[in-house]
RNA sequence: GCGUCCGUAGCUCAGCCGGAUAGAGCACCAGACUUCUAAUCUGGGGGUCACAGGUUCGAAUCCUGUCGGACGUGCCA
């Protein structure tokens, strides 16, 4: 990675200049100006302090110290202190042909939990599930990447007080044809009808109390049925993350960790971690931890979110050799993850806990709610996506026979719903909106597919042509425009590290992008197979690279590519 | 009340472990297809970075306060 290369170069001369105490961290930055050079410095004005030094001096002797490095082609001193630098061309065609592919980190002890999508059973999964869902598979894929060893599971809502209404609601009012055809989207019906039907007949209400109890008893009937909604469930839910080529490890319940939980009880008591107040068994924090009491068993016995969670986290730790749990989930949930770990340190379980929230997604008036009835399932988003781009491929790609248009709608309309919620860092809430996640156009996931999809097409004509890329570098970075698209790209490994770091898949995004519109800039300024074949074959080679980066990072954000579109 | 997050161009958002003239996309205006895919590219207008203080050589970025919004706040998940 170029950037910890400079970083290590300026680093080692700045230890020969000042000795030891200068060995602080020097951060690197591309520059935002090429007057500017490639990369810039900010190591003489932030250590000046220390050094007791004058920035400029120090960034002086810094500048001499490493002109001496052949990777250069200039160093220079500049306003108060900053040092430039201008890669030389040869190091830039080096780093450009092999230094693309990050460096992966082969001593990762411990596997990388994350928890993410978590859908609610007996309930369609709607776009406020999307979030969680691209954002984790990203998360996922970019840990991956980088050599960790990934588990990923889905935490589903599969026990609680939902299965007493649902029974009722299934033995008075289910209907057999509609549950048939479409089992989920009818339970989720008489839900709605049972929490309608509440507000008249109190009895209900009661009736439902009575089914969970009897559930949890293990009354055959009810925990027959339980299965089977269970069960419906997870088909539907594998069918659609199938379709988002979303795959789990695993996908427990809350079920499962059910019968773990007098274990918690027990060691919070133990531990003296948790005390009895008011009948209920709580956790109470310091003033200064900004805390509510977390409660852990109610004074009827019953467990809650937070018991199931501890139950889980203790689960993990002895199945797996764990390094890190991260959880994806929406910003409400913040407050109950803090205690929740709180709770496990305390415990002296000793993992790295991480929580990674965004906004809630929501219309603009008001909130997606079941009970209104204006959820948008994510089935439907994903239909009308699919449906809008093969419009788009229809009209501008007319010659594309049927199977390859079908492939292309699919892959395109599904990458822009994706890349609408991974391209932006949003912790405030976001306002769904049809045509800004259809978009196909400017900052999205078809731009990206379609810079894509045109260097294939150019390879194939090159290859028609007779114009074959030889093994080795071929490279001859000479103007300008290749040179930004070259350093955009340099800029790719630092940007997944940075990603992972952060647990955003949008810095990706964003990287991507750059590199997109830098190509785009260059393919249309600049020939490629009408040059004579030097320039045409560096140009190519330029592509190529190119090409493999958007692949390779679209593919971290969990979004395929097509050969042509 | 308390806590968390947010406020950047007409709209949607990047940038926020301090760095040089604050960037994209959309929309708008003017251009580029007999030339490798125009889902593209080039140029243009558009900003008190909510407001007020503070720290610093330097603040959209850090600290304090104010205003505005969202969310959370003892027996739901």
């Amino acid at each position: 990675m170029i950037e910890t290369d400079l970083e290590k170069r300026i680093s080692a001369a700045a230890v020969r200049l000042f000795g030891k105490e200068a060995a602080q961290e020097a951060r690197i930055q591309k520059t935002n100006n090429s007057l500017f050079g490639d990369y810039q410095s900010n190591f003489a004005m932030s250590s000046a302090r220390a050094l007791k030094r004058n920035p400029r001096e120090i960034a002086s002797a810094l500048t001499d110290e490493l002109s001496k490095e052949k990777c250069f082609e200039k160093v220079e001193v500049a306003g108060p202190g900053f040092i430039n630098m201008t890669l030389k061309k040869e190091y830039l065609e080096e780093q450009v042909y092999d230094g693309i592919a990050p460096a992966k980190e082969i001593s990762h002890k411990g596997a990388v939990i994350i928890d993410y999508s978590s859908p609610n059973i007996a309930k369609p999964m709607h776009v406020g599930h999307l979030r969680s869902t691209v954002i984790g598979d990203s998360l996922k894929r970019i840990f991956q990447f980088l050599g960790y060893q990934v588990i990923a599971d889905s935490h589903l809502g599969d026990w609680g007080t939902q299965f007493g209404k649902l029974i009722v609601a299934y033995r008075r009012w289910l209907d057999p044809e509609a549950y048939k055809k479409n089992p989920v989207e009818e339970l989720e019906k008489i839900y709605i009808r049972f929490e309608q039907e509440s507000e008249k007949d109190p009895g209900l209400p009661e009736a439902a109390r009575k089914e969970l109890v009897k559930l949890q008893n293990h009354d055959p009937d009810n925990l027959a049925l339980w299965e089977e909604f269970v069960q419906i469930s997870l088909e539907e839910y594998s069918r659609l993350y199938q379709e988002l080529d979303i795959h789990f490890d695993t996908m427990y319940g809350e079920s499962h960790y059910h019968p773990l939980m007098p274990d918690i009880i027990r060691e919070l008591k133990e531990k003296q971690v948790a005390r009895e107040s008011e009948g209920a068994l709580v956790v109470f924090f310091e003033e200064e931890e900004n805390l509510h009491p977390c409660i852990i068993q109610k004074k009827d016995g019953a467990f809650l979110y937070a018991t199931s969670e501890l139950a889980c986290i203790a689960f993990r730790a002895r199945q797996y050799e764990v390094n890190r749990m991260v959880y994806v989930t929406d910003a409400r949930q913040e407050s109950h993850f803090k205690q929740v770990f709180k709770i496990a340190m305390r415990l002296g379980w000793d993992f790295e806990l991480v929580h990674v929230t965004f906004g809630l997604m929501g219309l603009k008036d008001g909130h997606f709610s079941t009970r209104k009835g204006n959820v948008i399932k994510l089935k439907d988003l994903i239909s009308e996506a699919v449906t809008r781009a093969r419009q788009v491929v229809d009209e501008k790609n007319p010659d594309l026979n049927d199977t390859d248009k079908k492939e292309v709608a699919r892959v395109v309309g599904i990458g822009a719903v994706k890349y609408a919620d991974l391209s932006q860092n949003r912790t405030s809430n976001v306002i769904f909106d049809w045509d800004k996640m259809l978009s196909f156009e400017g900052n999205t996931a078809p731009y990206l597919q379609y810079t894509y999809a045109r260097i294939q097409s150019l390879r194939r004509k090159a290859e028609e042509s007779g114009l074959l890329l030889p093994e080795g570098n071929v490279l001859d970075i000479v103007n300008e425009t290749e040179r930004t698209l070259a350093i955009s790209l340099l800029q790719f490994p630092y940007s997944v590290h940075k990603a992972a770091e952060a647990y955003r898949p949008n810095i990706v995004a964003e990287q991507l992008f750059d590199i997109a519109q830098k190509y785009n800039t260059f393919y249309n300024s600049l020939p490629v197979l009408k040059e004579d074949e030097p320039t045409a074959l560096s140009r190519l080679q330029l592509s190529v690279k190119t090409a493999e980066v958007l692949k390779v990072g679209l593919r971290l954000l969990g979004i395929k590519t097509v050969e042509r579109m």
